[in-house]
DNA sequence: TCGATTATCCGACACTTTGTAAAAAAAGTC
DNA sequence: GACTTTTTTTACAAAGTGTCGGATAATCGA
């Protein structure tokens, strides 16, 4: 999906790895995470049994590398639609989120979309949890008598469950107007502009 | 946690299923779903391995029953305090819900707040998305914009979520608090006021 | 281009886990 | 106490795991 390593690696490993990656992806699509094994993983990708070892601990070490990268792409795509188009707040990040898994539909779907790699949930819910208590202030919620935390657990797991449901249904929504239901279940908007 | 075998089943494998399943549970308490195997269910158990096999297929599959059962405790909890205070909608249910949880915190915390198990997350999902599904007129959402689906998916997984996260920080609100702040941040108490 | 370095492959090993089988022992039922 | 059902015991084949040492191949630096 990306290219995490630049130059410097030895093209042999960033091939191995990909390899590596690019096999566990197709087998989650037809297998369930439990009956993966690394034979299968290295018979998939016509890499040696021995050098996934080379690579990875074992299965949950290299589904957590992966969860990894995944978080810096994301992170990667929301701060550039910060960047492009800067003024609007909140809403334009999430666009960006949502347009981004879009584009990687293929991928989200069977990492994201599926209900039994909880890795990947769970380095995502963190990605949230940080953003979304960085952009809320205080008064958003005081005078509304909500806890902070009680609001980051809150959203953050709305926007998380969301975009799952969204991806197994085959993403029948727009990002824009995922967005948008966004707004309005948060209620951002009224909280912008009242008083 | 609870009786789910009434009399007429041999008290045998009542003693052997809550055996196993309690050895599960304090298993995950320690140690992480893929570290645990037959042998050391069974061996916590201080019952034979192949007896296992007697109940269970694998340990997917004592994990799936273990949901159903917890399902089904969840859903008795709530239509119990649906019974006990008629007139009282959504919220009171939602009470009830996090009573319950509050009472088995215990075993709560290990299956759900845990956040390498999906097989709890998925089943406690599909009771709330029905719950939710089931409770949600079109009207309170087509005024405002809102796909019903969306709505679903997005309250199921907040809910959903902020639990968790309220087990993982050890319960630090009440069970009052917590539904008193779901139905601000979900806006019901304006909606049902209505019509 | 050549030599040095590094990654991958190969065969092999000890070990754990899995799921199943058949028969004996124990516990429950009537 | 006789009968049924569950659990235990022992055993087995198959598969997976993680790690060697040495051979082979690809890459890098000069």
């Amino acid at each position: 999906m990306s290219e995490h390593e630049k130059s410097k690696t030895d093209p042999r490993v960033l091939r191995t790895r990909q390899l590596l990656k690019g096999a566990l992806i197709e087998l989650l699509k037809e297998t369930d995470i439990d009956k993966i094994t690394v034979n299968r993983i290295a018979a998939y990708a016509t890499i040696n049994r021995v050098t996934f070892y080379l690579h990875y601990r074992d299965i949950p070490d290299m589904l957590e590398k992966m969860a990894e990268e995944m978080a810096e792409d994301i992170e990667r795509a929301m701060s550039r639609t910060m960047q492009e188009k800067q003024g609007k707040t909140g809403d334009v990040v999430l666009l960006g989120l949502l347009e981004h898994i879009a584009a990687n539909a293929d991928f989200y779907k069977t990492i994201i979309g599926s209900r039994r790699i909880p890795v990947f949930h769970e380095r995502l819910r963190n990605v949230f949890i940080q953003k979304i208590g960085d952009g809320m202030t205080d008064d958003m919620l005081v005078k509304r008598g909500i806890q902070k935390d009680v609001a980051v657990w809150f959203s953050s797991a709305a926007l998380l469950g969301t975009i799952a449901s969204w991806l197994r249904s085959d993403m029948p929504y727009s990002p824009q107007f995922l967005a948008r239901q966004f707004a309005l279940l948060l209620r951002t908007e009224e909280l912008q502009t009242e008083d």
